[in-house]
DNA sequence: CATATCATAATTGTCGACAATATAGTGATA
DNA sequence: TATCACTATATTGTCGACAATTATGATATG
């Protein structure tokens, strides 16, 4: 709870910042297809803005990796390719892997304990309803991790880009895995570890954690398997 | 020499596009010092343009964390600490490694004969002119790796973001280490792991390398032994 | 009929002015 | 004297209009 009020200090929005955040949303929710182009005056009309802040936003997408613009030409929204989420994941399996392990040489107990209750929630959502756990219940396992690691930059990283990609491609190819219990069983290791402080066995969980991921996602997309249960 | 056609297709550059590089080198290389407040209005007069391309501009430089900006406060050229610093070296540690590993998969015969070029260039160089290969060349040699990796988003997080933020250190904190005659060599190891197409070991290669550069530089500023040669 | 050329329309880039917010300085009060 | 409140100033955020560039479609020509 002392966390929720230091991640909050003071939310003086711009105009840009919001619509910014909606923009985010709608992108990675499919409201705003993908390979669609974005028309400035359109888009200025339909948030009853001007052109101005809504630029501002477009640039911070862009920076997302959310849009693709061309000067004098215009933006569209990104199309996820396959060999781009590789990509992704790759580097996933890369940061991800420091992640946890300074997770490990950083995490105070409090923050470890949080871990564990996020964990025994997502039990019991699994339980319920799969899906949520898959869309979002997994992110937010993740997200915690990197922001346990304390490593600031790192933890911008995400925030600012990987995080929506990833987000991104879960809705755009919205394929359930089998994997689900796998993955759960997966993340109580890494929490495992890093309670034990042990932070190369972290790093190594996590690593072929999301390398195992990336292999169940590389095969589901070969066959064509998508939304197959 | 395709290569050098197929870089630049067309530089269709808009203002924002000019001054964000203009101000990118210019707080780079301190002439815009760290810590210092920027004033829109000041600088847009400077360049001769209005406010709305010199916004992008900043935006710009926000998204490559070289400014932080505050809502209706204003932005502030970002001031590099230590602990800044190592969170960096410890993302390279981690992506270089995956970018070295992609490279050797990746790099065609071409791309490591040029490789071996750049080697030779600096051997000439670090005889004549250490600081060149120093400040610049060691630069070079890894971001032509990132590139050879060819994972586009990896070479998008360096380009827009760690590659200036590295330069700037260099600059700031400006100090000559006596590692140049072994960083050189390790270059060349990791350069032979890549011919011969050995990802895993390239990758442990230049993780290591990294991470004894980033001893060495802890240990300089632990001894406040900056510009000590 | 296909291609090239040119004029028109639409979109993006840029500008200057106004509104909203924060900072600095002054004066009043405990 | 220190602190608080308030005013004045300066800076940032937002807007609407104009300029420059690109996309579109019609017309002419081989």
């Amino acid at each position: 709870m002392t966390e929720a009020l230091e991640n909050e200090p003071v939310i003086a929005s711009t105009i840009a910042d919001t619509v910014c955040s909606k923009l985010q949303s709608a992108i990675v929710e499919g409201i705003i297809p993908a390979g669609s182009k974005i028309s400035e005056p359109a888009l200025a009309n339909e948030f009853g803005i001007s052109r101005g802040p809504l630029r501002e936003a477009l640039s911070r997408l862009e920076a997302c990796n959310l849009i693709e613009r061309k000067p004098n030409v215009g933006a569209r929204v990104v199309t996820l390719t396959r060999q781009h989420l590789v990509e992704i994941y790759l580097i996933r399996e890369s940061l991800e892997g420091l992640a946890a392990r300074q997770a490990a040489e950083n995490m105070s107990d409090k923050d470890i304990n949080e871990l564990d209750a996020l964990l025994e929630k997502h039990q019991q959502q699994i339980k319920q309803d799969q899906s949520y756990y898959q869309k979002e219940g997994d992110m937010d396992f993740h997200f915690r991790i990197i922001k346990g690691s304390k490593n600031s930059h790192l933890i911008d990283m995400f925030s600012n880009d990987l995080y929506h990609l990833i987000r991104l491609y879960r809705y755009q190819f919205g394929m359930v895995s089998k994997r689900v219990p796998r993955a759960f069983v997966e993340h109580g290791q890494i929490v495992d570890a890093i309670r034990q402080h042990d932070g190369e066995l972290a790093q190594f969980l996590m690593s072929r954690h999301i390398r195992s991921s990336r292999i169940n996602v590389e095969k589901m997309l070969d066959e064509h398997l998508a939304i197959t249960d």
